[in-house]
DNA sequence: GTAGGGTTAG
């Protein structure tokens, strides 16, 4: 307690010092101390030393200017400095000043700061700077490698990025698991030009396996993230499946490949299942819920939507703009512009992005509220953020479903003369979409061949759409042409072909083009189709007996088409390719999942509530009719989205005006 | 010894 009491007496620090150290320790003290005060006053080495600490604290400050005026009178600046000052240049004329500084001083060739060096032009996006100080440096570690793929990668440059990856791999520079991660990038990002992306993609992951980094938790997200862009799903699912160790970035990366590629369903049980894991380091951040929201999204669920809403408030993750943009386009996408607009109009309007804009936009056209869709885009113009592509995208697909030609190709046009937006494959696929619907053929023939670009499959589709519309046989011929060899296996183009054909009245063709359909036995992609019920999601698909209601479902439906009948439904079997007696292909008709799933939501659902229901395809001509019955028959507002649009179904009405 | 990576809405 005594020794309590005397510590407990305030003694200054210096006094103390010397209470502890032997009087030994204390004269070496001095003596250094007396050495330095003889250095500070005639060797300018401690005025460097001074300098350069005044310039990594202004640098940390912010005061760029000011540590670069200093940067003069320091002769000996260090590597410390000189780092911090490439922190701080945010300006192409304090880079190239730091620069000159560091070729004029010992580090001129020092990897260390050629890799900052590197980092810095990138982030100000001066690319070629970054190349020059690249191949000034004599002795590259991994670092200084490193940063050059990344700075190639983030300039776009992403076919250079992987020559230089090989140029590593030819001089044996031993690669880490970064150089992996960039790779793999660098290969997503030359998928849209290049056709080898799969085969490169398999070629880096082979290589990450022979050095062991594919198990390394950043690679293997990578690589599950890039097989999920390609659309190589069961990839992603064995990468995934493989990892020992998963952190929530995984996770979310596998949620999002599952609601990327059409997998909706498997993409929220996979969030459940992660949620129920129950493990704090998987709590859910802004962007598993905007991967989860793009589920909801492609399953129209808006009732797990909604239950999603209230999760992100009360996480406070509305202050995310991206997750907001995500619920507007979900809540538009699930059939309600209304709740989506309302997020929208709660959005501070100076936070609004293009992507908030373009949310509404697409929403608006999907929907099928043209004028609207236009309204907004000039709205977004007004307000001061610039169209981007997919703003194009969206308002030419409205021009086209609303058959406003003129307009359309004066938006085209402003696209470069106005908004300095390159066209690319997609706005040429939307002309000669608009185009053709509007029965100009020509015109859109004449598009395809003097675009700068390849045609697309879509485009291509396009056309083939409208030649089936107007029964033109040489420019549905023309199509098919490219299309049986860019996509030989959609079987989807031979059943539009086999149309024009039979509308041609020429039998001995369409023959031809079903024997080549059958010849191949194409695997068809199953109509699937959801419908929400009281918040919770279920499918149907076309051969369904595992359904636990088929047969209440299947009684449902004979009743309705016999009651429709009356009303003048005349089921459309002309739908049906194969070769079947009328009798057994009306069956067919009735095991269309898009009808299953309406009977099953007329059975089971609240009573005079909006049926949802939405399809991995396109709405068949029978489904449309049927529907249109069915809602004037039961009173019941029904929502049907498709692979392209929302149909709306009121008293025998489709908001698609039939054109679709 | 320092530096650097994976998931994000249209």
């Amino acid at each position: 307690m005594a020794t309590g009491t005397s510590l407990a007496v305030p003694v200054p620090v210096a006094e103390r010092r010397f209470f502890f150290l032997s009087s030994q320790h204390g004269h070496e003290r001095k003596h250094r101390r007396k050495r330095s005060k003889v250095f500070s006053s005639s060797s300018s080495e401690a005025i460097a030393s001074d300098h350069n600490h005044q310039i990594q604290v202004l640098c940390k400050q912010g005061n760029l200017a000011l540590a670069l005026q200093l940067l003069p009178h320091e002769p000996n600046p260090t590597q410390r400095t000189f780092h911090s000052l490439i922190l701080a240049s945010n300006t192409p004329s304090s880079a190239s000043a730091i620069h000159r500084a560091v070729i004029h001083s010992p580090f001129h060739s020092d990897p260390f700061l050629s890799t900052c060096l590197i980092a810095m032009y990138s982030r100000l996006r001066l690319l070629s700077q970054a190349r020059q100080v690249f191949h000034n440096t004599p002795s590259k570690t991994i670092f200084v490698w490193n940063a050059m793929l990344k700075a190639l990668l983030a300039d776009d440059e992403a076919e250079d990025a992987l020559s230089l990856f090989c140029q590593m791999n030819c001089l044996g520079v031993h690669l880490d698991s970064y150089t992996f991660s960039f790779a793999l990038k660098s290969c997503i990002a030359c998928s849209a030009d290049s056709s080898s992306a799969p085969y490169r993609l398999k070629q880096i992951h082979s290589a990450a396996i022979r050095r062991g980094y594919d198990s390394q938790v950043h690679v293997a997200t990578t690589l599950l993230d890039c097989y999920s862009k390609l659309g190589f799903l069961s990839y992603a699912q064995q990468v995934f499946h493989h990892m020992s160790l998963r952190t929530l970035v995984t996770w979310t990366a596998m949620i999002g490949c599952y609601a990327r590629n059409e997998q909706p369903y498997d993409a929220l049980n996979l969030f459940r299942q992660m949620v129920l894991t129950q493990d704090p380091h998987l709590t859910p951040n802004a962007v598993t819920i905007i991967s989860v929201l793009l589920a909801c999204a492609g399953l129209a669920a808006l009732g797990q939507g909604k239950i999603l809403h209230g999760y992100i408030l009360r996480r406070e993750l509305d202050s995310v703009l991206s997750v907001n943009n995500a619920l507007v386009s979900m809540y538009i996408k699930s059939g309600s512009t209304v709740l989506g607009h309302r997020v929208f109009d709660h959005l501070d309007p100076r936070r609004r992005d293009a992507v908030s804009w373009n949310s509404l936009i697409s929403g608006y056209a999907m929907h099928g509220f043209y004028q609207e869709a236009i309204q907004v885009f000039d709205e977004m113009v007004q307000s001061g953020v610039s169209p981007t592509a997919v703003s194009f995208v969206s308002v030419l697909g409205a021009c086209s479903h609303c058959g406003l030609v003129e307009e359309g190709k004066m938006i085209f046009q402003s696209m470069t003369h106005k908004y300095n937006v390159v066209p690319c494959i997609e706005h040429y696929a939307c002309m000669v979409d608009l185009l053709g619907r509007a029965g100009q053929l020509d015109e859109a023939v004449k598009i395809i061949e003097e675009m700068p670009l390849e045609p697309s499959p879509q485009l291509w589709g396009s056309l083939l759409g409208a030649c089936r519309k107007f029964g033109n046989v040489e420019y549905a011929e023309l199509a098919c042409s490219h299309l049986f060899e860019l996509e030989p296996k959609n079987s989807g183009n031979y059943v539009l072909l086999a149309d024009v054909y039979t509308k041609a009245q020429m039998p001995e063709e369409v023959d031809r083009v079903k024997k080549l359909l059958e010849e191949q036995s194409l695997p068809k992609l199953a109509g699937c189709s959801w419908i929400e019920v009281f918040k919770k999601v279920y499918s149907f698909v076309s051969v369904d007996e595992m359904n636990p209601q088929i047969e209440e479902i299947d009684a449902l439906l004979v009743e309705l088409v016999a009651a429709m009948k009356i009303h003048g439904y005349e089921p459309n079997t002309k739908v049906i390719l194969y070769d079947l007696e009328q009798e057994e292909k009306e069956r067919m008709l009735l095991r269309h999942s898009e009808k299953l799933a309406l009977a099953f939501g007329l059975i089971n659902g609240k009573k005079g509530e909006v049926i949802r229901i939405t399809k991995n395809l396109r709405l068949c001509e029978d489904c449309h009719s049927f529907t249109k019955l069915v809602s004037k028959f039961t009173k019941r507002d029904i929502f049907v989205r498709d692979v392209n649009r929302f149909h709306h179904f009121k008293d025998g009405v489709c908001s698609c005006m039939d054109y679709w």
